[in-house]
DNA sequence: ATAAATATGGAGGCATCCTCCGTTTATCAA
DNA sequence: TTGATAAACGGAGGATGCCTCCATATTTAT
């Protein structure tokens, strides 16, 4: 009665092992950005100060670790677009929300696994992340393309696979720049109606 | 006299070296294009017959090895450049060669040390290579900017930071096609004018 | 307090990287 | 030819990282 029933014995999860769980998140995450997304899992596993196989139970690959840490970025991305999509008209809420795309991309300079989870799209085992994204650009997308205001003969996360592409080869700040520039070009040429 | 003279003391270069330097970029050759960039330099090394201490003497870091493989085919497209340069219009001629670009870029899927090869820009190593594609860019680019038939205010290169790096992340075939999309609409986008 | 479920840690097997140096080989001069 | 010597070879070995497995320790529920 107290229970939500269904399964017979469910038992209370263990504190220490969320407790570790959270504790090799945020050490992962400094240490990610530090050292990039190669950084030694072992090396995260000691300055967390847990075993190597604890961290392995929690994240059995190294993806799993790179995706939890940035799901809740990442769904705030995506949500973001939500939000512009009601305060600016719509090609101009699409820019912006590349421009934010962009952003965040570049603070994760060159972690393949977090560009993979995003917009790689073989992996099923990011589904959620990636769904997330690419739900936020076609919605952007269709309204300016309802408007006619723009036309666009390709899938729209082709466009984010190049702006994140690049950041992976000019990793820094310089991209974040340059990406500006080649949106503003994108969102010109994507107009030009004639 | 027979002598260049300059150096007191030149032996000719040893065959062996020369014989192994080569048998190496053909066998990794291979082994690249079937196991990607990440294949086992022991495994070349075993493969061509040679030791591994032979392979790091010829190719101190994997990218000197990559690099030195491409470096000819490299050279081949930048020279493409200049032959399209005479017989198009400058703007296709631009268009055709970033097509180019990308089908050569999409046959090293995700080769990560060819593209920063390509493009890096910030490792002096590959200033070779680097400079010839470089050059081919924005030959083709400031070329099309003199007839006013475009503006650019960025650097070329990031085109290419773009298009090839969405190779990186999408590999295979499937993003030649949408990079000729992406192309048209980078084209069309620095053409309006206005 | 005790049983049962759950989590822990790190040793160990395997793979790769890269360096170092004793041995072998090619070149050149006599 | 034949040494002498510079140049190149090969692979053992130390270091590091990946991932698995399981005896031990901790937590939860009774």
């Amino acid at each position: 009665m107290a229970e939500k029933s269904d399964e017979p014995t469910v038992r209370k999860p263990r504190a220490d092992a969320e407790r570790n769980r959270l504790l090799l998140m945020e050490t992962a995450k400094t240490i990610f950005a530090d050292k990039g997304s190669s950084a030694s899992l072992e090396e995260i596993a000691r300055i967390a100060g847990v075993g190597i196989g604890t961290l392995y139970r929690h994240f059995p690959t190294r993806d799993a670790l790179v995706s939890a840490i940035y799901r809740n970025e990442t769904a705030q991305l995506a949500a973001a677009a939500k939000s512009l999509a009601e305060i600016h008209p719509p090609v101009e809420a699409l820019r912006l929300w590349l421009v934010q795309f962009v952003d965040y991309v570049v603070t994760k300079h060159g972690m393949s696994e977090v560009l993979d989870s995003l917009v790689g799209g073989t992996s099923e085992l990011y589904a959620g992340s990636a769904d997330l994204i690419i739900g936020a650009v076609n919605l952007l997308v269709d309204r300016a393309v309802a408007t006619g205001e723009i036309r666009l003969a390709m899938d729209p996360l082709d466009i984010l696979r190049a702006l994140a592409g690049g950041a992976s080869i000019s990793s820094g700040p310089a991209w974040r720049d340059a990406a500006r520039q080649l949106i503003d070009i994108l969102i010109a040429g994507m107009r030009a109606s004639r």
